[in-house]
DNA sequence: CGATTAACCTGGAAGC
DNA sequence: TGCTTCCAGGTTAATC
């Protein structure tokens, strides 16, 4: 579900709760999500402290004390949320949430920087989400990064780059845009408002993108991604901040979920495909 | 090698 | 009120 923006406003919310927390006990469910959790995850977790989190395209990174990396992905319906407990662990101050239930794999009990408790709670219906654990050093080496193109918001991402990364792609634009080796972090949201900003066609070739267009894609991209990480990510089903507010940027959508609604540039009707097996939504009259 | 398709899961909405 | 079919913010193994 969550794209980058989505995936932003969770590191946002997660990060004051876990950042130098230690994680006292962890509760794991089943073995496995997308994956299977790695070997002896809940004892390689349990007394580290947790450094910060952080993002990479959709990835959540929660850095340990132990000099191991937590790598989260949220899949299509991962959501974390938080209960804080008492202000203090002392006797009397106790504090338990309910018992993790349905759909809920997951939950870390913590102790805060602060001397609070609190418990983070993962639940993902289903189970595209998955965690990894990589060396800290190794981070940028390891397979599940390497295969990453630059961050869109990030300085590695300009004209140039994304013109080489198009270049000799016969697919359309649009599946070459949800490639995570091309660009990391959009999916099918962003990558279709992204081109009706950028007023190309999601069916153009890739490899016709020239240097201008390029240009128009990368400042599309980033405009659309700023402004959706500002209004706090995208709700459309059940995605939701670690603080369970909903995010608000689809009431900002051109062209996504609106088929038939009338195109706000021409007044022509927003059109829905199927491309690669997934919708794709855009205005036949603005985008070439 | 590059490029579509199927598969992994569950739940909600729409159609009959 | 069922029962069926379709669809969904993603990734990846299999197939063409």
């Amino acid at each position: 579900m969550p794209e980058l923006p989505e995936v932003e406003t969770v590191r946002r919310g997660l990060e004051p709760v876990l950042t130098g927390a230690t994680i006292r006990a962890v509760d794991q469910r089943r073995p496995d999500l997308r994956f299977p959790f790695p070997e002896r995850f809940a004892e390689r977790l349990t007394g580290a402290r947790i450094e910060g989190v952080g993002r990479r395209a959709k990835f959540l990174m929660f850095p340990l004390s132990t000099g191991e990396t937590v790598l989260g992905h949220l899949g299509m319906t991962g959501r974390f949320s938080v209960e804080e407990g008492a202000k203090t662990l002392e006797p009397g101050a106790f504090y338990a949430p309910d018992p993790p239930k349905g759909h809920e794999h997951l939950r870390l009990d913590l102790r805060k920087a602060g001397g609070g408790r609190a418990f983070v709670t993962y639940s993902d219906p289903r189970r595209f989400g998955f965690f990894e654990i990589v060396q800290t050093v190794e981070i940028e080496d390891t397979p599940r990064f390497r295969a990453l193109g630059p961050e869109p918001l990030g300085n590695g991402f300009h004209a140039q780059a994304l013109l080489e990364k198009l270049s000799g792609r016969k697919m359309p634009l649009k599946a070459a845009l949800l490639d995570q080796s091309v660009v990391a972090g959009l999916g099918n949201i962003y990558v279709c408002e992204a081109l009706y900003l950028a007023g190309l066609s999601p069916r153009r070739k890739a490899c016709t993108v020239g240097a201008t267009r390029a240009g128009r894609l990368v400042a599309a991209i980033r405009d659309v991604l700023t402004k959706a990480i500002e209004a706090g990510g995208s709700t459309l089903r059940d995605y939701a901040a670690a603080d369970g507010k909903q995010g608000a940027f689809q009431q900002q959508f051109h062209v996504y979920d609106r088929e038939g609604d009338a195109c706000g540039q021409c007044g022509r009707e927003v059109q829905r495909i199927v491309q690669s097996g997934r919708s794709t939504f855009f205005c036949g009259g603005c985008q070439k």
